[in-house]
DNA sequence: TTCCAGGAGGGGG
DNA sequence: CCCCCTCATGGA
């Protein structure tokens, strides 16, 4: 996609590509905020704000390397969107939610993160993390704070969790930290995609969903499906009522192939904002 | 008041 | 393997 990247900036010139609109509330990310027009991004301990112009978006940030990775710039999702628009299913999602990207989000951050969203909303989801941000992380802009490190998160117990809203999750939390490091799920990029999720699995709190989430958002693998509350009504709503969620998964993944998780973002987009209604 | 949210763990059959 | 139950919390 064609972007320039400068020392303090990126622009981002084809809006078909990338609205931060979309691609921040579509559900796949939860450090964020809007502040008027501006929207305010803050990944692990970076920090950047967008604002659109006439003829392009700026992200302006110390860290314009580390934001174009996040955004995925390099990537034409021209080219993935006009594969995915073969399917007729497809048609609405991808014009609901023209210029998603698939974000590349930090692993360790997926993981609580996305522990934490099991049979949960996304408000309360951001109300949770950014109440252990405002306990455990280091302040990176006005009423703004980092995703705390490993230790920090290793220091505190079940009740401080439950303290910050997380629930019966608390547990799942305290349990994970003992299980897994940053640096091994660094090591896990190398596993291929069944591998992977096998690994992911075995960890406490994460189940076949979560474990597709982590592996679509953080690690980046095409060749999942997450399937959520939205994804089973789409699928029931669309193609036939089925309850066993692998199951749909299998289905699902059978059309989409590697184009899946792509597939999956602009349904879910779609189907949360939309299918109520239907 | 009951139902629901980007579900998962645990027990029993 | 599958089925059933339970798990906090706040908004609708």
């Amino acid at each position: 996609m064609k972007f320039e990247i400068g020392k303090d900036y990126i622009k981002v010139f084809e809006k078909q590509q990338f609205n931060p609109v979309h691609i921040l509330e579509c559900g796949q990310v939860f450090c964020y905020n809007k502040d008027g027009e501006i929207y305010k991004v803050f990944p692990l301990d970076q920090y950047a704000e967008i604002e659109e112009k006439e003829d392009y978006y700026i992200i302006n940030t110390k860290n314009p390397c580390f934001f174009a990775n996040f955004f995925d710039l390099e990537r034409n999702y021209d080219e993935i969107k006009s594969n995915l628009s073969k399917f007729s299913i497809m048609t609405e999602p991808l014009a609901f939610g023209t210029g998603i990207r698939i974000l590349n989000q930090d692993l360790f951050e997926m993981l609580i993160s996305f522990i934490i969203s099991a049979n949960n909303n996304i408000k309360r989801i951001k109300l949770i993390l950014g109440n252990i941000r405002r306990n455990l992380g280091e302040k990176i802009a006005e009423n703004i704070y980092s995703f705390p490190t490993y230790e920090k998160l290793c220091s505190v117990d079940e009740t401080f969790f439950k303290q910050m809203g997380a629930g019966y999750r608390a547990q799942y939390l305290v349990k994970v930290l003992k299980q897994i490091t940053p640096k091994k799920l660094l090591e896990y990029q190398n596993l291929d995609s069944i591998s992977l999720r096998k690994a992911l699995l075995s960890l406490y709190g994460v189940g076949p969903k979560v474990a597709d989430c982590i592996m679509l958002f953080g690690y980046h693998r095409g060749d999942v499906f997450p399937v959520d509350t939205w994804i089973e009504q789409m699928y029931c709503h669309y193609y036939e009522k089925l309850d066993n969620r692998e199951q749909i998964r299998n289905n699902l993944l059978k059309q989409f192939g590697d184009l899946s998780g792509y597939a999956q973002q602009y349904l879910f987009y779609f189907s949360r904002t939309n299918l109520k209604k239907l």
